[in-house]
Parts: C-alpha cells; structure tokens; sequence
DNA sequence: GGGAGTGTTAAACGTACGTTTAAAACGAAC
DNA sequence: GTTCGTTTTAAACGTACGTTTAACACTCCC
C-alpha cells in the first residue's frame, strides 16, 4: 500500500504528538516515540520545533486556534440572530458545547486523537501546558461569560462561574476518555455520538441556568439541600473537619 | 522544628506519593522524588510495594476504599431515611458529591494533595491505573444508579446514565484543579469552600434531573435546540462531517 | 552470644529520556 | 559544476528513570 499523499513531515509530527499526547498524557509522551511513528528522525523534531516544550505548544496551537475561532463565531453568528435579545441558556450552552465535540466527530474514528487531547489539556498537570491554555481559553471564557450574564440578569456572579466551570468539566470529563464512559455504561452511552451527546447536555445543563435567573433562591451553606425532604433522622452531613 | 510524631515510612511513603501524583500526574511522579519527599531510601519504597505500579495501587486503595465506603453509607443512610420512598434527586446529589468534596475540606488546605488525587485518577491516561479504579468504582456506580431509577421512573437510561457522567466529570474537574478555578475566576469560585460547592452543584444540576422524569421531551438529534428561539437564520449548526 | 528475621542502606544495573553535535544529502541559483 | 541554504541523518552527550543487588543495622529468641 503506497503512502496516500504524505504530508509534510512537520504535519506529521504534529499528528503524530497529538497521538501520543492523547494516549499516554504529556509525559508519558516521548520525542523518541512520537519521532518514529511520525517516520523522521528524532534530531528533526527539534530542528522544526526546538524543544519537547515547542512541539507540545505547537499541538496545542494548532487546534485551540480554530476552536476558539469557531467558539467566538458561532457564539456571535447566534447574538447577532438574535437581534439585541439576550441569548436562551440553550443556545449560550450550543455555542459552548458544539465545538469541542465536533471536533471529535471529524475525527477518523479510530484514534480520536483531537478530542483526546482536548479533553487532556484540561487536567494535565504540567504547569507549563497551563500557561499555554490559558491565553486561549480567556478571551472564550469572557465572551460566554457575557452573554450568559446578559441571558441571566440578576444572577449571582459566583453562582454563575461555578456553573460554567460545572459545564467545562463535564464536557472536558467526556472529551476526555470516550471508551471509559461507552464500556461503564455498556454500550448506553457512546460519546461519538455527537448530536446525541450536544443535545442530552443542553437539555440537562439549561434548567440548572434558567433557575438562576428566576429568584436568588439558594442554598444555605452548611445544609446543602432540605428542599422536598422532612428533616432528616440520620447522622447530619455537616462537612468542614 | 522536631519532627511531629514520625509516622510508619510505608505512610510516609504513601503520603508522598500521594502528593506527587497530585502535582505531576502518575507519569511525572518518580519514586526517587517520592522516596526524597518521604526521607527514605529508594529501595525502601520496593521493598514494603514491589514495584512502582504497586505503589500506585497502594496510594489508590487507601483513598479509593474509605471513599466507597463513605458513598454507599451515606446514600443507605438517605435511603433508610426516606422509608422506601425514592430519594429526591437532591439527596441522591449530595450522596454522589459530598465525599469526595468532603475529603478535600480534611486536607491540610496548603497542598490538597488527596483532593488532586482523586480528581486526577478519572481522567489519567495509564490503562494500568484505571484498571485499579474500575473495581472500586463499579460498585458505587450501581449503587447510584439504582438510587436515580427507582426516583425517575420512566426515565431513558442512556439519558440518566450520560447526566451521571455529567456530574461525575463536572466533580473531578473541581477536584482536578483548585487552584486553576480560583485563578479563573478572580476569586469568585473557591473550591475549598467545600459546602458552597456542593450547595451549588446540587442547586445546578437537580433541575436537569428532574426533568428526565417528567415527560420524555427530549430534543431530536441532529437539531439539538430550537425550544424558545425561532428558526435560525445564519449558517446552520449541522455537526458530523 | 549467635543465628534468624526484619528493616534500611549505598551502589550499581540497563534503559529511556531530552537534547546537541557534526556530518551527510538534497535542491535551487549562478 | 560549484556553491549555498535548507533539510535529514547517525551518533553521542548527560541525566533521570525503574529496578536489583548485596551488604549493613537492628531486633528478638534460644
């Protein structure tokens, strides 16, 4: 079988990291692996990218840039719909949602590499990998931030946040390692279905959004939850040491 | 400063262990750090765990079993409470998140090191080490979701199984990284505040499960929201390639 | 007091890592 | 055909890793 139009050996590095990066983390990740399943040598590697630390800033440039394109425009192609009315927590958590999982199904199926990787960048540990994110992900998180704000006048800043970051860490939970969630459920649950999977989170994140519009009606601290339940017999659930 | 009661090398040695894997991921960890943290010698860490992998095990075990413990307790503790009553999904929210939140608000605040631990675990990228957790994890699993059928009767399983995904990923994002929410957030979101997060993930996400018993509207896939917003007029938000 | 068992140590094993070097291959320009 | 800049290569650098070994301390029991 001949090689279908062998790309760039540059672009072949980058797949090939992005591979790696979403299997084994960025640790676990070696040059050396990544070098010999992109087919070139290892010293090319660096002659392209300088360092371990630029191929891996190079992998993620190379999709948070359009994410965060296709983030902004789809969450301004929905404002400008909507004509100066504040955004239905649907359509704020469509423009959230889709992207990220969209990249996941134009992947080829079998090694969902984009969307491993995406999902993984979210919780890796290494710190450097952080300060890379960061930049990116600060002009989205405003831009949502504001038009949820807008959607939710009154609400809660805090109470707000929370949410969003609640929203971000499910989808980064599904990005994340899709097989683990298709066999925990048996085959219920399969990520790569995309629409499914946009469509079962809106329709369970928006209520939580809506209700934070409507009063400021909240919590206590210390007794998280006594709605619709007498008082409870058993051993209290107070929390702090 | 006298050295505070020493405890066992083994716990020493799990301790920190524990809080490498926190800070740099199982793969960044090296029993060399680990056995200098621990003030030990290197060959003290294989004789009392073997090997590396064992190690991990051990510092798993020790968290993920009183964890279990502590999830299935307090969920039988509702379940007794309620005198065969189905829980409402508040209390079945606060069984899922408070332990592991609650592990957390134990932790001596300066490094969380067991909070990042189990935060880290469910999305690490080792095979090895989610083979340790799925047994651990399977039980509760069940437990949970027993608890949801018999409150949401009628409910879609794949839909009830995808929003206990949900919230398990929206939980260990929380857990995962602290400190990064904080920064985000300029304060807003502080996850050491332990009952404010539980008050507001159970705030957020009961409303999405309440829903699914309801009625069964759920919207089709391949539109995925069109509740409350007129037909689009901008570029269509198909999704598979 | 002398083995036996348990806990601890320093030192080394081989391997893999990130990185660098210097030389070879290549392609276009003159 | 030579030259020059770019790309690719093999080989090595030092470091850190997981793991093992063999010797050392320290009980405790007879």
């Amino acid at each position: 079988m001949p090689k279908q139009t062998d790309p760039d050996p540059q672009t072949r590095i980058l797949d090939a990291a992005e591979d790696a990066i979403g299997e084994m983390g960025f640790a676990g990740a070696s040059l050396r692996h990544i070098a010999t399943a992109a087919r070139v040598n290892l010293a090319t590697a660096y002659y392209y990218f300088g360092s371990k630390r630029g191929l891996m800033e190079a992998v993620l440039k190379r999709r948070l840039g359009p994410l965060r394109e296709e983030h902004l425009a789809l969450l301004r192609g929905f404002e400008a719909a909507a004509r100066g009315r504040p955004l239905p927590a649907e359509k704020i958590l469509e423009a959230m949602l889709l992207p990220p999982l969209r990249l996941a199904a134009k992947a080829p199926a079998k090694h969902q590499a984009v969307t491993r990787l995406v999902g993984r960048i979210v919780t890796e540990p290494h710190a450097e990998t952080q300060e890379v994110l960061r930049g990116q992900r600060a002009e989205v998180w405003t831009a949502f931030r504001k038009a949820w704000q807008r959607s939710l006048p009154g609400a809660s800043l805090s109470e707000l946040l929370w949410r969003m970051e609640f929203v971000w860490g499910a989808l980064a939970f599904v990005l994340c390692n899709p097989r683990k969630i298709e066999l925990e459920t048996h085959g219920a649950c399969n990520p790569a279905r995309t629409d499914e999977v946009v469509g079962c989170m809106i329709h369970f994140f928006s209520p939580g959004f809506r209700n934070l519009a409507r009063g400021k009606a909240k919590s206590r601290p210390g007794s998280p939850t006594n709605a619709r339940f007498p008082r409870q017999k058993f051993a209290t659930t107070k929390t702090n040491a």
